[in-house]
DNA sequence: ATACTAATATCA
DNA sequence: GATATTAGTATG
């Protein structure tokens, strides 16, 4: 740190007065504009400071040095030893612009250096390969034997800077990941690793422990305080090089990257909900070019985006060659034929997987007299029953109130529930056939990842003989022996409002097939109306992505068009239509776009707020950016690229 | 974001 | 008329 003590100016020692910068700062997660702070010290960009504002103290970054401004400043109180890398920075401005956050929220994404305590004057941010210790590790541990077809695949993903691993379920990837792994240990390189809902897959942490050991660790949102920091420690020390983990793992502090790797590379869950709605797998194709890593997407069920985009990687032999059986069948809910079907696989010993559709699967109250579906005060949807906590839920806004006896508008008792929630699908096979044992898979029921792991270990031991749940089921987990899965309600999934639909209805169905007869022949139940549309694809996902890419380019959709979602939310129901009229208004003032419709959404209200969409189209993204930075942003929320239409 | 201020609703 | 609640504004 240099302290500006005195100053030559042309031969004179002028006054002894520390000589005064000023810095344009951001607070972090706030929305507060920038602001200029003075400092004696000379501060460098991506610092994280205290400064003082009103009666508090805050923390900033420095975003800049500038010019003494027309106005007062106050002083910057404290330097802290944090700091953002200058691609850190550069990927957050990224991020705030393209997905509508402040630089705050984007760089508040990000886990920042520590500068070490060691005077190193080469102590620069990243990638700076030399500068971290090297660690054995991994020598000596014997490594995956690749087979020819994952060789190949291998040695094709070195070859290029991103790629799509195009892998059908049981073609060993994982072995091709820990092999790029242990290709940049050599190289002395770091690697992230994500995957969808970490917490859930034990499988994943094991194998990579066994190989890597204590220089993998696993990042998520329930890691706790200090073990994160822990990690921390262990990545700046050298001694972690591979993080593996959920989106956030994305953001944290490593050095000399060389890796990123997006398993399930399709999962919806990679994209924010909340803002900044980043979307994971696409931040990490620019982190990786912005870097200089690598990056690979992966998927047995790559998404049509991927797929068009990236150079695919193709690895399509499995291990073991099983044959499913598919059987299409009509109905709703859990029809005879499904409970027969699930009753003789348990008969000959064997063990069954039942798939629910997540939204589908709950039940409301409704009344039999005058046909009112008990609501939520807060939002426009009904209230989810759940009777092991005999309460009524709201699915959106998590308020909560006991079950009622009799209809609250016309007073007629019982009420009756509409749909199938796992656990009367629970009760009802579990009543249809003595004996068997029924692991209930959903998010009320796996809070936690031991409950993840000892459902799975009464599964595995033969303790119960069905897996039932929702979309959790469908991801990445290892099941032994499962000779029958069962999908409900696939046309739930296919027929949402939404251009992506049948993409997800058709990778579900694979996905789910996929988890069973990995060692056997194997049956899948599909409940659809509509056989037709999945017969042709069924064991030929390829041939799906390539006629629906034909379909979303003669529809004008993404990838071959890029969309966005503006969100208006109000507690007053005319103000939000004002509002959104307003919004409206404006982006008719553009041509660089087309605005496919704006209305209520489609779930009306939540937590009290009416909620109103706009929904736009470009053919490309650019104009449509610049377009959207022109409105005012004040009171709309723009969702990029969005996943989600409700 | 949040402290502070102005405006407006609520109430004894 | 005083106080509680809400809406609006500036922050360096």
């Amino acid at each position: 740190m240099f302290l500006g003590v005195s100053l030559h100016c042309r031969g004179y020692l002028i006054r002894e007065e520390r000589s005064l910068n000023y810095y344009e700062i951001v607070l972090l997660r706030s929305s507060a504009p920038t602001l200029t702070y003075t400092s004696t010290q000379k501060l460098t960009i991506g610092s994280i400071v205290s400064v003082p504002l009103k009666t508090t103290v805050k923390e900033a970054v420095i975003l800049d040095e500038v010019d003494q401004p027309d106005f007062e400043t106050a002083e910057i109180l404290s330097v802290t030893d944090r700091y953002y890398s200058s691609e850190q920075m550069s990927i957050a401005k990224f991020i705030a612009e393209y997905y509508f956050s402040s630089f705050s929220e984007a760089i508040s994404l990000f886990i920042p250096y520590r500068r070490s305590g060691s005077p190193d004057p080469d102590n620069r941010p990243s990638n700076d390969v030399g500068m971290h210790k090297r660690l054995d590790v991994g020598v000596g541990v014997p490594r995956p034997t690749l087979s020819p077809e994952q060789q190949q695949a291998y040695d094709q993903l070195l070859q290029t800077e991103k790629a799509l691993l195009f892998g059908v379920t049981g073609s060993g990837k994982t072995e091709i990941f820990i092999s790029l792994m242990f290709k940049m240990l050599e190289e002395g390189k770091t690697s992230i690793f994500l995957m969808p809902e970490i917490s859930l897959t034990p499988q994943m942490e094991k194998r990579l422990k066994a190989y890597f050991g204590d220089a993998v660790a696993m990042w998520h949102s329930k890691i706790t305080k200090k073990k994160k920091a822990q990690i921390l420690e262990g990545i700046e020390n050298g001694s972690i090089r591979i993080v593996a983990g959920a989106r956030s793992a994305l953001f944290v502090p490593m050095h000399d990257l060389g890796l990123i790797i997006v398993d399930e590379e399709h999962d919806d869950s990679y994209k924010a909900m909340t803002r900044p709605r980043y979307h994971a797998r696409d931040v990490a194709l620019l982190m990786g070019q912005k870097l200089g890593a690598r990056v690979v997407l992966a998927s047995a069920t790559p998404s049509t985006g991927s797929y068009h985009k990236l150079d695919v990687v193709k690895l399509d032999r499995p291990y073991i060659q099983t044959r499913k059986r598919y059987r299409f069948v009509s109905g709703k809910g859990l029809t005879p034929t499904i409970t027969q079907a699930v009753e003789a696989n348990y008969a000959s010993g064997n063990q069954s997987l039942v798939f629910l559709p997540t939204r589908g699967n709950f039940k409301y109250l409704t009344c039999p007299s005058c046909g009112t579906t008990h609501k939520c005060p807060f939002c426009s949807v009904g209230m989810a029953l759940h009777r092991k906590g005999r309460h009524l839920k709201c699915h959106y806004c998590n308020y909560t109130e006991p079950i009622r006896e009799g209809c609250p508008i016309c007073g007629y008792a019982p009420l009756s529930s509409e749909r199938m929630g796992t656990v009367e699908a629970i009760e009802q096979l579990e009543e249809a056939i003595p004996g068997l044992r029924i692991e209930q898979f959903d998010k009320d029921s796996i809070t936690t990842a031991t409950k993840l792991k000892q459902a799975l270990k009464r599964f595995e031991s033969g303790e119960s003989q069905v897996l039932l749940g929702t979309q959790m089921l469908s991801k990445g987990h290892d099941y032994a022996n499962i000779t029958l899965s069962v999908i409900l309600g696939l046309d739930y999934i296919s027929g949402l409002a939404d251009y992506r639909a049948r993409e997800r209805a058709m990778s579900l169905l694979f996905q789910i097939a996929g988890r069973s007869g990995r060692a056997r022949e194997a049956d899948v139940i599909v409940q659809t109306g509509d056989p037709e549309f999945y017969r042709p694809y069924l064991g030929d996902y390829e041939t799906f992505l390539t006629e629906e890419l034909a379909f979303l380019k003669s529809a004008g959709y993404p990838p071959f068009s890029s969309l966005a979602r503006i969100l208006i939310a109000h507690k007053d129901e005319a103000k939000a239509a004002k509002i959104t009229l307003d919004t409206v208004t404006q982006l008719q003032t553009f041509d660089a776009f087309e605005i496919i419709g704006h209305g209520k959404a489609p779930i009306e209200r939540i937590a009290d707020k009416y909620r109103f969409v706009i929904l736009l189209r470009s053919p490309n993204r650019v104009p449509l950016l610049k377009a959207l930075h022109a409105v005012d942003r004040r009171e709309i929320e723009i969702d990029m690229d969005p996943v989600e239409f409700s």
